[in-house]
DNA sequence: GTCTATAAAGAGATAGAC
DNA sequence: GTCTATCTCTTTATAGAC
């Protein structure tokens, strides 16, 4: 687990590891400790009770603790530029991709909250060479995004008085920090917050004119 | 440091401490430590040596580390709390009341980014009586919000074919998350934001209608 | 692939002098 | 209010048997 994922072929490897009942559970555990305890705070020994084996058996899966943490943060990158992307390019109109690109992300993060949330707050306890890592493929999303706010600005279909990076900036915090309080189990589902936001996005929170 | 603050006169006492220097600085270094590399990953040594003292001397300004971490969480809350009341009682349309919450939010959490990061991203390692009382002042803040989207709808001002409580997360993940990006040395300064972030969550997105 | 045992370092916190 | 010195516990990680 040392060597960068890139795109390569192998990347499912370091994303579900070898198929043995361990190691396809470790990144899944690792990443609800980290969100519930934070990295620094989950200890080896945290991960191996929850696990069921002895602390010694990680190291059999791991190198060290932060590779636990650089393939969940993969992983997670890797998961929501590639459901945002199919969505979007299923799409007809420049709003229709702000909608495709509001559910793909919204699916996404709500569907593993924990990998996505300790990839968004975690990130800093990476080591400076996986930490910028990490960062590029983030950067590389967040352009994605950006791309697709500006071809809306372009067209017509969004507002130009405020900068595309404000847009970008302000959709991105709406989509990543409902993290922080849905709950799979409540009445809504990801699908209708999907809709919801995109309609409180694109249309804003004031009521409709009464005509 | 032990003890609850409540709202009780001595709450000052606890935001800045005796006039020492060490003691006045103390609060503001940790929560810059904590926001950069997390609670547990802050160590005393860290602290102390940020200060420039020996880590014993740490000792005679708290009892242990998680005092600064309860002591932060009071300060930002109660910090934005005010704000946002001060402004909300000055407006007089439900518009402007909403607006004067943005306003009283992001000035807030922008002038003290690393004490509300610190108290949005760690409140989990406060021990469990702590966090109870921390959480208890969120939820009051939150109901404060929630209020002014309700006024709002009552009104007509707002939109109410989305519940109250969608928009109120909704504006909170707008509002929270900026400091995760806002730089207070770039070209935008906190106010042009707020004004800007009022636009797009009143407004939306969208183009308005050409007409 | 998992175990027992242990190394080696780092953590939070305290005692008591000044 | 700060210091030196130290205690005690926990941490990550490794060695080597099974």
């Amino acid at each position: 687990m040392r060597r960068p994922a890139g795109r390569s072929n192998d990347s499912k490897h370091v994303v579900a590891g070898p198929r043995s009942p361990v190691a396809s559970r470790l990144l899944g555990i690792a990443a609800q400790l980290f969100w519930r305890n934070g990295y620094a705070g989950t200890t080896t020994r945290a991960l191996s009770e929850t696990l069921g084996v002895k602390r010694a058996s990680l190291y059999h899966h791991i190198e060290k603790k932060e590779d636990l943490l650089y393939a969940i943060c993969v992983n997670a990158l890797q998961n929501i530029l590639s459901r945002a992307r199919a969505g979007v390019t299923g799409a007809e109109s420049s709003r229709d991709r702000v909608e495709a690109l509001i559910h793909g992300h919204l699916t996404a993060v709500l569907q593993d909250k924990s990998q996505h949330a300790t990839m968004l707050t975690e990130l800093r306890a990476l080591s400076s060479d996986r930490r910028q890592q990490i960062v590029a493929m983030r950067d590389e999303y967040e352009n994605f995004v950006e791309g697709v706010v500006q071809e809306g600005q372009a067209s017509g279909a969004l507002r130009d008085d405020l900068s595309t990076k404000l847009l970008t900036l302000g959709l991105l915090d709406l989509l990543n920090w409902a993290i922080f309080w849905f709950d799979e189990d409540g009445e809504l589902d990801a699908k209708s917050l999907a809709s919801a936001f995109a309609s409180l996005f694109l249309d804003g929170a004031k009521a409709p004119p009464t005509a």
